[in-house]
DNA sequence: TCACACCTCCTACTTTCGTAGGAAAAATGG
DNA sequence: CCATTTTTCCTACGAAAGTAGGAGGTGTGA
């Protein structure tokens, strides 16, 4: 990809040099005019570039929750259990889960049970992990 | 790729056809002109926020990388335990990690309980999450 | 060389986690 | 309204995880 970019960038530079070289030989007095334009040219594109860099901060928040919505529907978690799971990856104990959440420890550990289940993990850690890779958390 | 190529290629067009038509204007009345410039000006920062989007893809691996170590260096972990802490966050139990360094279990668990003193945890998961928190993992 | 951090390993113990196998009340979708 | 899911809760057990306290070997900087 990088190289890809670079190479065009090349590519595009060097005609940009062999036709103001051709215009120097053609039209003479003409080329100071010439070079003037090509200066110009590329002080707008610096100041495109750092107007790009300014501009650029919110990357695609919304085609992400899309696809959180989905991916969570994907994997089978009900609500209480999407909730168990991102206080697990928040490093509560189910105890401490239990209190923030009105509801038994061993309520908790149902949903545990059921989420490792679901996501196809061995321990809470790993479906951490899993519920990360697939952009839930 | 395909994409790139297409806009790079684009763009090495556009700029051969504004300078061709800078070479036509140049010439022409002095209101024309202007509006000329107004344009070429736009045209060129449109070019310079399209290369910025490209050229800037890869950003900031080695700042980041530096802060990574910085931060490991903060965060006191020894390499050993760093390494634990990474197997940690990718949901493996004592024993798993264990063979994967080839060392024995209780020894991980050493590392692990200095782990969670280091870094002011109660459990793995937690942290996980604060080995994230500090951009470790 | 000596202190010190690091890595390794151990036992014994406590705590937390996870499983198995229920059960019953809500909520939800046809 | 009925079937299904969800949420809630339980006991009892086994499996990990974590703690406490020790110990020996390695390497490193002062």
């Amino acid at each position: 990809m990088r190289q890809t970019v670079f190479i065009f960038s090349g590519i595009a530079i060097s005609i940009l040099v062999v036709f103001e070289l051709s215009k120097y030989s053609m039209f003479g007095s003409q080329g100071s005019r010439e070079l003037f334009v090509f200066l110009f040219a590329i002080a707008f594109i610096l100041i495109g570039i750092v107007l790009q860099r300014f501009l650029t901060k919110p990357p695609a928040s919304e085609t992400l929750e899309v696809n959180r919505e989905e991916a969570i529907k994907k994997s089978g978690l009900s609500k209480q259990e999407f909730t168990v799971l991102t206080l697990m990856a928040e490093g509560l104990s189910n105890n401490e889960i239990a209190n923030r959440l009105f509801i038994q420890e061993s309520t908790v550990k149902s949903h545990v049970s059921n989420i490792l289940m679901k996501l196809d993990a061995k321990r809470r850690t790993q479906a951490v992990k899993i519920g990360r890779d697939l952009q839930i958390i």
